[in-house]
DNA sequence: CGAATGGGTTAATGTTCATTAACATCGCCG
DNA sequence: CGGCGATGTTAATGAACATTAACCCATTCG
């Protein structure tokens, strides 16, 4: 979850445990000796490895964050023209949902709970993603600047969604699912307002 | 927020700050004396008002869910035919996020905090209501229950992003293109699998 | 060998918090 | 007038929590 790479570690180890309990349970609702407990320590062995409990939440959203930012760059530059790169973005986003729901909420949810040098930089990350979406919609489509951004926020929290409604649905089915209502959605965004 | 009639009483001062403390914050990043403060109180003066932080919540959401439940009843019940209860639906819904941001945050997010008996019953008024919408879309379109479950919710993430896009666009510009995007999405949910 | 280092542990420490106790004020009704 | 119920207040209580201290052991490496 936290490293595609490398050796899992016991720092890898606790920020996985820690971001399926922050999202279970919200970052002040989970104490430090829960998430020593979640990997089999007592709670200050954390100290071994973060400064404190708000490091490993910036560890997290960092991590999120600029995973979701380079490879959504990286298939926008990679796509031919802006309708594959729309599907592309959508794709990533949706495999990324449904693989790591509780990242995605946690993303979602816990931003203020970081401390500041790093709350600025992970915003940046944030709004940059976003405005790869923004860049897709208005070289495809003909609409405002403000429109395409608030349609770009709505289709995240349609996309986002998941983690909500688990599913009796399989894998596959929900990631169709939900492709084809975001494009219809987005679609109908840039029609007559 | 809290009562569409009758005196805004202090209980319903203290249920609205802590609605908007609740969705700002989460529920365990608000004190007592915060919720206190709100209202130009001390901590403790809550328990004249609650039986404690918990009965506040609980409160909260079963108010909320209670309303959503039945206004959307009220308006299936009252709409002709399919097509026009969806759009009542929407409307209503769209109409309550744009008008009350914290209180759909918190609904989304704080049900596991409530105590269990009304815990129940807050879920159940959910499920009800999205039953609601899920009966709806079945009787428009011809499709498996288990996907209209879930584009029922997919459509509640999108129209629920409003708090988290506060907007630049205007009420009416917000809840048009809401509108309209629900509606392509849920008809396209309802097309090929 | 032997010391340093990494990674644990259990005991402080000090804060914050929810809740309760004890006490005050005020308006109404007898 | 007198009392009492509603609504506040400040002080007390006890639990939970984040963080730090003090101590321990194994592995490595000189």
């Amino acid at each position: 979850m936290t490293e595609s790479t490398g050796t899992p570690t016991r720092r890898t180890e606790i920020l996985d445990a820690a971001a399926e309990l922050f999202a279970r349970r919200g970052y002040h609702g989970v104490s430090i000796g829960d998430l020593g407990r979640a990997v089999g320590l007592t709670g200050p062995a954390l100290y071994r490895h973060f400064r404190g409990k708000d490091a490993v939440l910036a560890e997290i959203l960092l991590d999120i964050s600029h995973r979701l930012l380079a490879e959504g760059t990286r298939r926008v530059a990679a796509a031919g023209d802006p309708r594959d790169a729309l599907d592309a973005l959508l794709r990533w986003h949706i495999d990324f949902a449904l693989g790591n729901p509780a990242l995605i909420v946690v993303h979602e949810r816990e931003l203020d709970n970081v401390p500041e040098p790093q709350r600025h930089e992970i915003r940046r990350a944030q709004r940059a993603y976003v405005e790869e979406w923004v860049g897709v919609l208005l070289r495809l489509h003909d609409l405002p600047e403000e429109r395409a951004r608030a349609a770009v926020h709505a289709t995240f929290g349609l996309l986002n969604s998941t983690p909500h409604s688990a599913g009796a649905l399989g894998r596959e089915a929900m990631a169709a699912l939900l492709h084809a209502m975001a494009t219809a959605a987005l679609t109908r965004a840039a029609g007559p307002a």
